[in-house]
DNA sequence: TGTACATCAGTGAACGCGCGTTCACTGATGTAC
DNA sequence: TGTACATCAGTGAACGCGCGTTCACTGATGTAC
């Protein structure tokens, strides 16, 4: 048999993708080639086709997350919502209100890991982590309310991993959405200026 | 040769668990037991001496990091704060006044992924983490703001990961200190109840 | 329209290398008498 | 005290298996004339 009645190569590539990120989720990063293919209905060499080398498939699966994570937030903004911090609000929405299951969890982690072993991809993380920085911060939050919400939103989500979890993940976002909302709270936690510093804008 | 003289089997057991530290930082989760026991000055069957199998090194490699963290913790707590949420404040400065540098991250991390695919070894994570939520919750700190505050400790630790990292640690430091200090800061923080009620800006 | 040819999308067997593990052996140290 | 023996803490060669990659081949589809 060739190509498969009913199964574009798109497709295929996609089934491929798709499987890569179940077989890492269940059997852990160091899955075989093998397993991939054959849970995709294909067989090794048909994986081979579509990505000439083990890494070419991880890079893909990487691109294709980071992608899926981008699209998870964007779903999550509120088109009703004009306040300054929309972004982080949704962002914080796709970190907390879709429950992050620990496998799903896990196989990005360990995606992430093996990815910062390969340094060409390392950088496609970096360059990820650079825009989410830029759209974050034209968010209109001010510097420092945006680093907390956000350090408690990714910490929130990663939580799993390290055996642990949130004990109530609703309240928690709850509590991200008011800090980026209430004005009151922000000089609460703008920390004391150094001797001699006049409060919020007097830094460089 | 045999038994290296000015050297103790117990020291010989901890050069070869920071010689793995050192060589899965360097050379990602997959590095070989020979790698590690050249880089620890033993032979690798030397290595297998001191552990018989591979994952018996991860699992004690595992159960060291953890360790210590845990010790570190400790070393963080200061003696003349007698307030509630002490050992919280030590967990912050942990996570976040030493600089929690990518390679020793990327470590841990590494680690935590394949100690995750070993069910036997995940148990330890999950006890480690009811270890650290018992003595949390312990420490007087209402759990909305406990759960707030570590999850941003957390989450700042672990951005490097990400390829992102905190702008100001020593900032967001403060702003969490204050957070488990000013009690003026937990009712703004506390959600809505849950019966038809509003927050500041009206956002269900 | 049929025919020839090229390309696409795979198949499945084979290869070779690296890795974890096994094993026979050893020199230094500890213990009994 | 010396001697015999057991154990400790390794060495280094060898094995075997699994994995990523290569390769020759193929049947279906697309294109030219």
């Amino acid at each position: 048999m060739a190509r498969k009645a009913g199964r574009t190569p798109e497709e295929t590539r996609r089934a491929l993708l798709d499987a890569a990120g179940a077989a890492i989720r269940t059997r852990g990063a160091s899955v075989s080639l093998d397993e991939i293919a054959r849970e995709a209905g294909v067989s090794k060499g048909g994986l081979l086709y579509h990505f000439p080398t083990k890494d070419d498939l991880v890079h893909a699966l990487a691109h294709d997350l980071l992608e899926a994570f981008r699209a998870e937030v964007a779903a999550a903004v509120d088109p009703t919502d004009q306040a300054p911090g929309r972004l982080t609000r949704a962002y914080i929405r796709a970190c907390l209100a879709s429950p992050p299951d620990e496998a799903a969890l896990r196989e990005s982690v360990a995606l992430v890991t093996q990815l910062n072993s390969l340094p060409e991809i390392a950088e496609l993380a970096r360059a990820d982590a650079r825009r989410w920085n830029e759209q974050l911060r034209a968010d209109g939050l001010p510097e420092h309310v945006l680093s907390l919400v956000i350090a408690a939103a990714d910490g929130a989500s990663t939580a799993p991993l390290w055996g642990g979890s949130v004990s109530d993940g609703r309240q928690l976002e709850r509590q991200l959405n008011r800090l980026t909302l209430d004005q009151e709270l922000w000089q609460h936690l703008w920390p004391d200026p150094p001797a001699g510093d006049h409060g919020p804008r007097g830094n460089p």
